[in-house]
This record gives C-alpha cells, structure tokens and sequence, in this order.
DNA sequence: CTGAAAGCGCTTACAG
DNA sequence: CTGAAAGCGCTTACAG
C-alpha cells in the first residue's frame, strides 16, 4: 500500500510533481514523468480515491437512484448508464430504493447521497416532494430518464407516441373492439408515462371513431403475472375484445398466458402488442412497441458527464457545491454541444417503432 | 454545506465532541449529546463521507461485482445484497464487468477497487487468475455467491442436487427418454455450477439405468432465445425425448416456446422443467427447482458484513489493510456466530426445492 | 467526559 | 517545469 510519498522519493521529486505526472497534467517534463510512472509502476502505487477526493472535492462517482434493479426495464437502463460511467472513469453507485411510489420505504436522504457523488441519475423514480428538493439541493448535477420536470434534464421516449403506434397498428388491422392493459394507477405525478400511454391509446380511438369501454380500461403492477390475472378477468368476460393493447411486455407476456390457458389462439382469436421489446418478446411471438432502453440510459449517463463536466469547467473550487440549476446550459456553453438536444423544457426524446411479430392479425371475421 | 467546526461552535464544544456525539459514542454527556445533535439538526449538517473515509479508514462502501445486471438472477442477487447492506449502513457500488467469460472486455483492475471499499461481494463470475490475485491482494474481505476457493466464503445452492432434483422428478413420472440443456460449456474453471448441474443429470440418468445420449446434450448461452433454438433443433430431430431438463427458467421458457411452435402439447407430448422459479415461471406453469436468489444476496452481504465487523474488532489501524485471508474466522470469534455456516472448504449452501407446475406429467403411452 | 493536536493522503494555488 | 506549504474535513489516540 504504497503512498504517493514513496513514489515521489523512489522517483527524487516532490508529492506535487508525482501528483501531476500521474494525473497527465501538462507542465511536467518528459524525462520525469517518465522516471514518476515507472516508480508507480514498480510500486504499483494506485492514489487512494478518498484522499483524492477530499483534496480536489470530486468523487468521480455518479449515484444511480432506481425503484427496482429486477425489472427489465430498470436492469437495462442501469447497465447502459454504468458501461458510459465505467469507460469515463466514473463509478457507479447504486441506490435501489425497493418500490415504485412515493410512500415506499426506502427514501433518499441527504446523508446517503451528499458529497458522496458528482451528479444523480434517478431512472424513472416517482419521488416524494422533499426528495426532489433534496436532490436539487445537493449541489451536483440532475439527470432522469422519464422524470421531467425539476429544472433537470430528462431523457424519455414519448409515451402517448409509444401507445398510438400500437392502437394504431390494431386498427389498421381493422379491430374495433380492442382493451386496454396499463401498467398501474395513472396518478400523474411527476412519472407521466402511465398516464401519457393511457392517453396515446384512448386518444386513438377517439380519433378513429371507436367505443373506449371502461370495462376494458384495466390496470395492475408492472409484471407478467399481474398481466395474467387481469387479462384472465377481462377475457373470460361475455363480450370479449378482439385486441389487446398492453403498456409493457411483461403485461403482454402475461396476456398471451391467459389467452393459451382460455384456449384462445393468438393472433386469430385475440390480438396482443406491448410495448419495450423485452428480451422475451421475440421468443413468444410478440408484436410490440420496441424502446431504446440501454440506450436512453447511455444517453442520460452522457448528459450528466457533460453536466458535471460544465459545472467543473464553470470553476467551482473544492468544496463550494456550485449551482445545479443551469448545469445543463453551461454544460452546453463551455464543453461543447450536449449530447442529445434537449428541448425548452429540458426533455430529450429517443424514438420508439413498431415491430411486428405473430402476435398480431386482423380480427376474425364474425 | 456546514462542516463539524460550525456544528462544534454553534454547539460551544470542540470538533472532537461533535463527531464522538453524533457517530452515537459513548463517552458523552446526555446534555452535550443534545446539544451536539440539536445544533447539527439545524445546521442540517452531514459528515462529508470522504473525510471521515481518509480519517477513519474504512468507506462504508461495498464493491458488487457482476457479469451482467440485466439477467433475472444477477439482478436478483444484487437486490438482495443491496438491501442488506444497505440497512446495514452500507453504500454499494456496482461493477458490471458487461460479459460472462473470463476473457470479458472489462477486466476488474486495482485502481477501480483499491481504498475505494470495505468489502467486495463477487457474484458469480468467471474470473481471471490475475484478477482473483487482484482481489486477495485487495485487503479487504471477498465473499462470493457461487464462486467457491480461493479461501473466500461462498453462497450457493447445491447445483448437482438441483439437476438431480428435476431428473428425479422426470424419471419418477416415467420418463426414459430425457435431454439436457446446459447453460453454456461446462469448462470446470472456477465457476462450477455448469459442469455440477449437468452431472447431477447424469448420475441420476445412470443411477436409474437410463440412456445419456450425447445427441441429447445440448449447451447455449443462458437465454430464452438460446433455448428457443437448441430446442428447436432438438425436437425437429426423428426421435424425440418426452422430456427435457433444462438448466434454467429461462432456457426452459425458450423450449416451451420451441414446443409450443413445433405444434408439441406440454406437458402430453413433452415435460420441461427448469431451475430457478423465475418470475416468468409461474406464468408458464413451468415446473421448475426453486433456487432463493434474493436469499444468497442477502446472506453473501450479511456474512461480508460479519467479516467487515471481525477485521475491525481485530484492530486494523487506519490504512493498515490487515489480513483477508482468515476473515472468516477471525470474524466468528470476535462478532458472534457468523450468518449461516461455511462448511470446511469455506461454503454455505442453502436450499432449492422442487416446485410443481403443468409442464410436466408422465409420458404419453406409445 | 472533553479538548488540543496529529494525521489520514492527496490536490492546488503560489512562488520561483 | 518544479517544490514547499496550506488545506480538504474528518477521526483518533493522548492528556487531562
């Protein structure tokens, strides 16, 4: 466990000159960087991070706040946000809140993320009040994905465009009679994609002319299983829809089990898209709504390393916390073009299309 | 940003009563507490982590390293760990090395681990000779899940016992013709649970006096997709099995979709079962051998805990790395009796258990 | 029970 | 280009 001291003595330089060889920093002759990286090499010399930071007040660690790391959807944001920190020399540090609402138990406290981190990635978080406040409060940069608002960036799909794209393809195919299966209440908090998905289908239908019936209005948690159950109830109804339009994959995924377990064949007797293009989804046939999802987390990691690094170049020295708040435009100012372009509201959005698989035909005929 | 000086002033003691105070220390006043606590209350004051880090020599970090974050059983472990450490106090930091093999773009390295935690969890990874060295050398307690040697503790299920379980099952329900679908190669290096799985099928095919036949000994990457397309291969072939064990829930969801396409009826004109009880499993109706992941995370984080605990109370100076090659023991006779316990070769084993479902039933009679 | 002081191991102006 | 020195904000023996 060598020291930065006995780099600097094995190399016959001082602490400050082993400090900026290592780092790379101009204004040290060839010859003795040289001498100082063999010396660290031979001494195998790693600078302790923590000292680092206390001396330069950056951590190069970025918190990753989620409400599952089980979910598919979560899994694969996170591993495209960690693989854009890891290669820029940042770690990840994860904070898994164990729940979807704002009531869950596991809250974020400052003593969990303050000055323990250079910026905060919250993935599709539905936050109390005082969460957002604290967060905005930290001093280091914000970055969601699918939680606009706050004065941070976000990055998203548009969800009413996602569910559209799906009940648009259900008409064309010339069903009438189609269900809708969102993924849990749609409070409209500040996590708006229950409730924009709910509204890309219901919009459609509108548009088209076509009955939205409450009773096929249904919703439930996240997961294959709550699809199954609900979608069990809905098709062992006397009327029964043609279609099924779910807001995720897994839901759909579920639906496609009620269906076989009903002895209904799919496409023929019943419809089903989702949304997400899971892993799964190609294995069991199913039409759906394909999302970007490591990429949406490459891109926010992306954001926030521009942020922190505006923030950086704007001058705060060790230890002032700087100001968050126009990270995004100073990033923009001093780094270069940002990442992604985000809108007046600060939301960057990524495309979602339509894949079509067998779990979709046209309605049979009566 | 108040710092402990406003906390000790605003107080009216000195900086070395306001950290003994708030870390809850014995050796304080009751009144000198409350003031202590009342002042740093309003000050909303909060230690900087990376302070009390360099001071104290430990980080309240523990390092999680990963082959992926997206698979339902790397997640699942993750999330039990996480909580965990967690209430424990702990912070996690994640290292998705992004690949299974050893052989793996990202490799661990010193400068990504070294003082940077307190503890590293290894969660069933194939590693490098050198990156194991790396990690002994670290001087921090290692303690895996699935990964035994290298006198670190290790979690696991008994994976021989697993494949036996769901062969046993098949035979006693009259099967004779029976295929395996592996994970992927087993090359017996220092993650076993390949090569355990697939003799657990083969002792137990023997035992029973029954054909292996190696045309029937399938092997592919841990996925649906994967087990889509072995199985396809397989029973497209002119003599079929009745029944396939495959080495997991999601290999086995890939070969009831093979079936499913192929016009096979399971559980009449084929048995699968698969091991884990993922959360898709139910859904399926797949009869599987249930493994507790969540469970393994948690106990691998609770023993690391334990260990931490031992090499502290074993009186590691600040900066002195001390020795992780006996945590184990150490930690048993300092902090009480160790969470689970490790068999002689350092290994605690829990238990999987066979869970019933509609994907299997006796062969149809020929 | 409390405080003064050393020390953790770096980074960063400031001089030169 | 290089070094001496201050400082980052705590914790921890050591005295008292």
């Amino acid at each position: 466990m060598s020291r930065i001291e006995d780099v600097a003595q094995a190399a016959g330089v001082s602490i400050a000159t082993v400090s900026r060889a290592l780092r790379g920093l101009p204004m040290v002759s060839a010859g003795t960087r040289q001498r100082v990286l063999l010396a660290a090499a031979e001494l195998q010399y790693v600078a302790s991070p923590t000292a680092s930071s206390l001396a330069s007040g950056r951590t190069m660690v970025v918190g990753v706040v989620v409400p599952y790391v089980t979910r598919w959807y979560f899994a694969h944001l996170i591993a495209g946000a960690s693989e854009v920190l890891r290669r820029h020399g940042y770690h990840v540090l994860l904070f898994d809140v164990g729940g979807e609402g704002p009531e869950r138990p596991m809250l974020l406290e400052s003593r969990a993320l303050f000055r323990r981190v250079d910026g905060v990635l919250v993935l599709s978080l539905r936050m109390q009040a005082t969460e957002r406040e604290l967060l905005s409060n930290l001093g280091v940069p914000v970055v969601t994905v699918g939680v606009p608002g706050n004065g941070w960036t976000c990055v998203r799909i548009d969800d009413v465009a996602a569910a559209t794209r799906a009940t648009e393809h259900l008409v064309r195919l010339g069903h009438r009679d189609i269900a809708f299966l969102g993924g849990e209440p749609a409070d409209g908090g500040d996590f708006p994609t229950p409730a924009d998905r709910e509204r890309g289908f219901v919009t459609t239908m509108r548009r088209h002319g076509l009955d939205v019936d409450p009773a096929w209005m249904l919703s439930t948690d996240w997961t294959a299983a709550g699809g199954l159950a609900a979608a069990s109830r809905l098709l062992r109804g006397g009327r029964r829809p043609t279609a099924v339009v779910a807001c995720s994959d897994e839901l759909a995924i579920g639906v496609l089990a009620a269906a076989r377990s009903l002895g209904l064949r799919v496409p023929q007797d019943l419809s089903v898209t989702g949304i997400d293009d899971h892993d799964m989804a190609a294995v069991h046939g199913l039409t759906t709504v394909a999302q970007p999802v490591n990429q949406q987390g490459r891109l926010a990691a992306r954001i926030m390393l521009h942020e922190v690094a505006g923030k950086e170049a704007r001058g705060s020295s060790a230890g002032d916390a700087g100001d968050a708040g126009d990270a995004v435009d100073a990033g923009d100012a001093v780094a270069g073009a940002a990442p992604g372009s985000p809108n007046q509201d600060g939301v960057v959005e990524v495309d979602s299309e339509l894949v079509l698989r067998s779990s979709t035909a046209p309605p049979a005929v009566p």
